[in-house]
DNA sequence: TATTGTTATACTCTATAACTATA
DNA sequence: TATAGTTATAGAGTATAACAATA
């Protein structure tokens, strides 16, 4: 809508979308350490244990592929996680190189706190309403989507990170 | 849509924004960061000339405010922008304390510049028609402007960063 | 005394290199 | 030899504290 006809052919120049997307994720990031700190959690805890509560047992490398990060860090992330008794790691007995990561119980309910959390956080920063939001969820589940497979896509499941 | 009733009178929980806008954002931001650097330049850099270019001249402070980012970052960041021509510095003569900074010819045609990388970029990572990129694109500028006004809304403007 | 810009510094996040153990 | 996990470490990015100049 309202296109300054001339270089619509390929894409209104105003309406990139990198930086909006950046400063909503910073934004709502910040917001969201600051409610759950108390809990001894950071977003990237809270994104892990959904992964693998619905996905159920994954390998460690896996896991850390499904969230886009180096695996160095998905060892410290899973000591956390292990150290608050969330998530347990298990040699495979297939090969026993491999790591394998589950949720536990404890880890099932923390996860569903931080959800009522980022949930009302998003209500109160996002004026928007129901449709909007699903709309809007729709859109970026699209994008999210065709980005895993975009150029240099760094894996098949980046997102496996969001269900629906 | 499909929501298992039950909890579907606050949101869906599977609806939650936050990590999908996390991960869009950085994978963009990777890529970009990829395509900027022959150019000497970063995200930030091209987000602050967007202001500029939008708003003219604006006070050091208040440009930082515009970007949310730190008062000392944005020293680095305009000393960045100068020593290429980019930005200049000048003090103004009411209150000497005060930096106003303004784009200089040479930064605008950097700036159009990695619009252009920029627009190409999102258009193959993100595969999305013309009408569902404006639809994003306004659902985005619409969570932005509620987030500047939400809860410890840092500024006024922040989202003074995106023009339309 | 308060504010703008600056420097120096510390802290967090992320990535690289090298090591262990398994295969 | 190659792979999964780990450790140590270096590099960004960001934030805190103290200071100079000006109001």
């Amino acid at each position: 809508m309202e296109d300054q006809a001339g270089d619509s052919a390929v894409q209104a120049p105003g309406e990139v979308l990198g930086p909006l997307l950046d400063y909503l994720a910073r934004r709502l990031r910040a917001e969201l350490e600051t409610e759950l700190a108390p809990l001894g959690m950071k977003a990237r805890h809270m994104i892990a244990l959904t992964v693998l509560r619905e996905f159920g047992e994954r390998g460690q490398s896996d896991l850390g592929k499904a969230l886009g990060m180096d695996p160095t860090n998905t060892v410290s992330l899973l000591n956390d996680l292990e150290s608050q008794g969330l998530a347990e790691r298990h040699r495979s007995p297939q090969d026993r190189r491999r790591h394998t990561v589950t949720i536990t119980p404890a880890g099932c309910r923390r996860l569903a706190e931080c959800e009522g959390i980022i949930s009302r956080l998003e209500q109160r920063m996002f004026d928007i309403d129901a449709q909007q939001r699903t709309e809007l969820h729709k859109l970026l589940v699209h994008c999210a989507a065709s980005a895993a497979g975009g150029p240099e896509s760094p894996a098949a499941g980046p997102m496996a990170v969001l269900p629906n």
